[in-house]
RNA sequence: GCUGACGUAGCUCAAAUGGCAGAGCACCUGAUUUGUAAUCAGGCGGUUGCGAGUUCGAUUCUCGCCGUCAGCUCCA
């Protein structure tokens, strides 16, 4: 029951509550409403809305317990936080703790050792090791995004580490430093370097090495350099937030009268790319923020070039007021996966502040020297995220193009191994990630051990196929159902699937005995 | 970084009230030659995360450190 009450009734209610009077002191002299909500013994002090009573809740189910601080300030006391969730419906209820099931058994972090991509060692906390399998993966990311930048795109690799005189000038030496890692210089004895939470300024640096006539713009930057941040040790957390990572980065200079058009080829390009993975995405506007550098006519013209532009591409998008780079608006995409689950991803920010800082400039037409805008663009955002991302939206079951492994050639019987050996050769030579297993393990046995590993395609060789060159293939997933193709049939489905990039496996190519 | 929980073989997990630490899988050896999700047998494998302290004795109790997890905070 709802009660909307007095300061003074107020306090006097909660007389006994020291953090509830706090929390009320807060509103002294203010004109807002102070409500109260009653059920059964128990008043608590909110501004609400609440269900009438409890009876509306019976289906629920407790979460977790944690602390949590007082008005989220870690100098503050500890409370206790009981996480429960409840619903209208079981069948809500139910849906919703599947997903959170869902979620469990798609946790990238048991999925990354069971199909050994990636592991942690204590030594080296938030940074990841890429077994051979993972960094296949990283690496057939990194072919396509390098395939699809390949023409407008210059690919460049910038230091890792800088002196702090770099960092002072982009204005992360005073605002950042305790989140970056500093470098001890023996010769001075001071920790004078650091190694780079971004590629930006060095990126500025390569651009301001010579001069750059107005005809180069807009002028594109990428790099998958590494970049480490110094996050606090709670809040490391399997490939999701780590201290060393790769970005799909990129910086474009360009004019002004460039934006729109800029903007609209890489929100055509961003998506495109997310396709590719199966994974759907929606757009979101930020605009300034209330801690902001520029003047208003810098971010006047910022905004209203970022919308014009967005508003050109014809896709929603949805409102962010103030929620932009303290440099300039951005447009994020906010990526669904196969579960519902959303995620950040990539990011277009318009950025007035940093070609001040650095003192960039083109040549225009008219021979004079001109500031240029600068866009910062991260597609994936981190190659460590995107691939967590992509394990627990793919359940490890990698579309035949991404997997790690696309074939695993399995003779039955050792003598058959000669014959298989030369079928996996002839997969390789086509450019497929094929494998021999040839242990004098049963078949079952290296099947079961193919279907775990999540493995796209086994071709099983028995005397029969051998005699005719030919396989039988079985599909993740499909059980029994075998199909006998030609090798050259089969070689021609995968590679096309993979040339296609193709999300799931071919309809069968049909009769091929 | 803060609060709490946890850390046992390569992995997943048992057990131990302070008194010789165990299984399955993996790995190695041998036998088996397999027609679509685990063949059989044997073997190897541990200062119970690290370092101190208490104790006749610590893997167990205490303290510190490291890491992981759940949250909080942070995320240029």
């Amino acid at each position: 029951m709802r009660e909307e009450v007095s300061q003074s009734e107020a306090k006097k209610r909660f007389v006994d509550d020291p953090l509830k009077l706090e929390r009320l002191a807060d509103f002294e002299g203010s004109d807002e409403i102070i409500s109260t909500y009653t059920d059964g013994p128990f008043t608590d002090l909110c501004k609400g809305p609440h269900v009438p009573d409890t009876s509306y809740l019976k289906h629920f189910k407790l979460l977790h317990a944690a602390g949590a601080y007082w008005r989220g300030d870690e100098r503050r006391q500890m409370l206790q936080r009981i996480y429960a969730t409840a619903w209208f419906k079981q069948e809500d209820l139910d849906a919703y703790l599947h997903r959170i099931e869902e979620s469990k058994r798609r946790d990238h972090r048991v999925l990354g050792k069971a199909l050994d991509l990636f592991m942690f060692h204590p030594y080296s906390p938030g940074a990841a090791f890429w077994t051979e399998r993972g960094t296949t993966l990283i690496n057939t990311i990194n072919e396509y995004l390098r395939e699809l930048q390949r023409d407008d795109y210059k690919e460049i690799m910038t230091p890792l580490l800088y002196n702090k005189a770099l960092w002072e000038i982009s204005g992360h030496w005073g605002v950042y430093r305790d989140n970056m890692f500093l470098v001890l210089d023996k010769e001075t004895g001071e920790h004078d370097f650091a190694l780079k939470p971004m590629n930006c300024p060095s990126h500025h640096l390569l651009f301001a090495s010579k001069k750059h006539s107005y005809r180069e713009l807009p002028l594109r930057y990428n790099t998958y350099d590494v970049l480490h941040r110094n996050e606090v040790s709670g809040a490391l957390s399997g490939l999701t937030r780590v201290r060393q990572f790769r970005q799909d980065d990129c910086h474009i200079y360009l004019m002004e009268s460039q934006i729109a058009d800029e903007v609209r080829r890489l929100t055509q390009f961003i998506l495109g790319y997310y396709a590719a993975f199966g994974l759907t995405a929606s757009l979101k506007f930020a605009t300034r923020p209330a801690e902001r550098v520029g003047t208003d006519e810098m971010w006047d013209a910022a905004e209203r070039g970022l919308r014009e532009a967005l508003d050109a591409t014809g896709l929603p998008y949805q409102l962010k007021e103030g929620d932009g780079a303290f440099y300039g608006p951005k447009i994020d995409f906010d990526v669904m996966d196969s579960i519902g689950r959303h995620w950040q991803l990539g990011t277009i920010q318009l950025d007035y502040s940093q070609p001040e800082r650095f003192d960039l400039s083109y040549t225009g037409e008219d021979n004079h020297a001109h500031r240029p805008v600068l866009i910062h663009r991260a597609v994936s955002g981190s190659f460590e995220r995107f691939i967590a991302i992509l394990i627990e939206h793919f359940a490890g079951a990698f579309p035949v193009w991404l997997s790690p492994e696309q074939v695993r050639v399995l003779p039955i019987a050792d003598d058959l191994a000669p014959h298989a050996a030369a079928v996996t050769a002839a997969l390789r030579a086509a450019g497929i990630r094929a494998h021999l297993d040839d242990r004098s393990e049963t078949l079952n046995y290296r099947i079961r051990e193919a279907e775990t590993m999540k493995v796209p395609y086994m071709a099983v060789i028995g005397k029969r196929e051998a005699e005719a060159n030919s396989v039988a293939i079985r599909e993740r997933g499909a059980g029994k159902k075998q199909e006998v193709v030609a090798l050259d049939a089969f070689v021609a489905r995968v590679t096309n699937e993979i040339r296609t990039r193709a999300l799931s496996t071919a309809a069968p190519v049909g009769a091929a005995q």
